[in-house]
DNA sequence: CACCCTTTGGAAAACGTTACCCACTGGACC
DNA sequence: GGTCCAGTGGGTAACGTTTTCCAAAGGGTG
């Protein structure tokens, strides 16, 4: 309880003593190393016990691993990362590997590199990067450094694994799931990408293409109808309004997220127009928000918790082995269809 | 690109070779240390530029500091938590510190254990505890080891600081609200707390204090209405229910916080009852989704911003003088009143 | 000019752990 | 009875920093 005496840290030396054995043969134990017999396994188990002990991070590092695995979060507010996060930490429950998340700015690149750096200083044995917007050059390094796996961005490299989530088929689904209510004029607001190098990596550009390849196969390509924003609240809303200014608007909006559709949805209710009666609204993430009640969002469902365990095994693997050959994972998102979608009143 | 060669890190002693100094001389210009020329440090810092030099966190543990701050958060689903850590990293922005997350599991001391005891072996500066649930005998364990400042949990300790919310004054700033439009038959739902070691520090217990206070001070003692489950959205689905079985239901309904408003909204919408029409709602927390349109929450909004940026302040001058005195800041709550409460209609 | 103090710089010993190597034992095998 | 090998245990040198000293140089003071 008082301060004034921050006791002395039991070390290995302090195990070892207490056992009467090497401190190699403790730090044998601890890493379930091979070298030592049962009976010395179980005298230190104890001793370790006994005592407390508890290995110092910092130092396994400056030889071996710190057990310590960086998730970078680009923007800990988007309610879809918590699913992938439970992933992550569920794969690695009964690991010796702790799991701490770095918070990146909001498509912040500064602040991204801050973050991966930070991780790569602490010696972290793996990192694991949730939707980065950083040039590929810089995902590369990092991955050259340090074990790494991608989440939630498209195309592939020889340092490290992907996992993704099919957004065209996300799209695709969505297109489908109006089409077959009998909306024909179904417009979509995306997330403006300017940089060529990111532009076929990056979800929403996946997605906006995906809405594209849907409408065509299914007789639509006339009725394309594509505003660019942002996927912010306020990219919805302005997106909504530019749509409601059309001669004819679109009898349904396919929003490229749920905070999108958000935006949307307060526009609409801003003119007076019905939600579904006389416009169908759909988003993209099923967050947490889009099931409550009032809300009942039509959404899809990325398989978070399985790209979260996904990413947890590759690290895994790509740490017992770093040169092993990239893998890219694609997992198949779900329609949850919900209230504010419906037929056309036409 | 090609991982075969993982390039040997640049270390202090290649820094201080290419200045031509010691490798005492680089860390005391690292550190800001006394004996330094500033010739010397021009020279330092230029060689430091041109390598690229990194100081190694984990070496820097096993003497000094580690830079690190840790924040454990109970539930990173918990849409307030942002708020907090985005003043939290405010503050740090441009000191030297990092930040990381540990993910605590949601109401689960073990997890909280493991995470904070994970923080200590890693070496970090200093800890910011998020309205933890583990038992004050933890807090003050982790507290007596390395600097701490625990958020949103009421109640003093002579080995750490608190930073809260008024949560007295917020609840009667919701029941003003309700009374002030005429209300009498205002209930409140609250999260059940058993624990008795736990019972005045939370600060569920806190809001249902306030709400018990205000309702006498409004002259509604006789109205006094709590029904016990948890902050949950089931939980407020289920007090919803209770409540509409009443001989004489509440004209309106204090969740304690937004999540369980929502379980109410939706029990409410499954009854038929008009919101604010019939029955009036207000949460907690004014979380993001309280704002969108079709939701329009009325809610009490914490200073979460302050509450972190003070947070990470009072951190910083512990990690100064360990032996300061402890100190407590309680932070004023607003309400954001919204479209789910209204005159009743008798 | 002897003395003391301040400034500047460095040598060397920690810090707690793991990797690498070597030594010893006892049994199997020829 | 020698050789080889598997199994067991430990000694020691790293790992990259900071800290604690100590020495030398310069500058004022009596």
């Amino acid at each position: 309880m008082e301060p004034p005496a921050p006791p002395r840290r039991v070390t290995i030396v302090d195990v070892a003593r207490h056992a009467q054995v090497s401190t190699t043969a403790v730090s044998k134990v601890l890493r379930n190393a091979y070298g030592a017999s049962p009976e010395m396994r179980a005298k230190v188990r104890r001793s370790i016990d006994e005592l407390g002990y508890r290995p110092h991070a910092g130092a396994r590092g400056l030889r071996g691993q710190t057990y310590t695995i960086g998730v970078m979060l680009p923007d800990i507010r988007n309610p879809f990362f918590p699913e992938i996060l439970d992933g992550i930490t569920g794969r690695l429950a009964d690991t010796d590997y702790q799991v701490f998340l770095g918070p990146g700015g909001c498509n912040d690149e500064k602040a991204e590199a801050r973050v991966t750096e930070a991780m790569i200083d602490r010696g972290m044995d793996g990192i694991i990067l949730i939707a980065p917007v950083s040039p590929r050059a810089h995902i590369e390094h990092v991955a050259s450094v340090v074990p790494t796996v991608v989440v939630g961005r498209h195309g592939h490299s020889p340092v490290y694994d992907t996992v993704t989530d099919d957004d065209v088929t996300g799209a695709s689904l969505v297109v489908g799931h109006l089409a077959d209510l009998g909306h024909r004029r179904i417009a979509h607001i995306e997330h403006h990408e300017t940089d060529p190098t990111r532009i076929a990596e990056m979800p929403n550009a996946q997605r906006a293409d995906g809405y594209r390849q849907a409408m065509r196969s299914f007789g639509l390509a006339e009725e394309i109808d594509i505003v660019s924003t942002t996927y912010t609240q306020q990219g919805g809303y302005d997106g909504a309004k530019e749509l409601l200014a059309r001669r004819r608007p679109p009898t349904a909006v396919f929003a490229g997220a749920d905070i999108v559709a958000m935006g949307v949805l307060e526009a609409l209710t801003e003119a007076g127009v019905s939600v579904p009666g006389d416009i169908s609204v759909a988003g993209y993430d099923n967050t947490t928000f889009a099931s409550f009640g009032p809300i009942s969002l039509t959404s899809v469902d990325q398989a978070g918790h399985e790209i979260g365990e996904n990413a947890a095994r590759l690290l895994l693997e790509r740490i017992a082995d770093r040169h092993k050959a990239p893998v890219q994972i694609k997992l198949s998102p779900t329609l949850v269809p919900r209230r504010t979608t419906a037929p056309p009143l036409e």
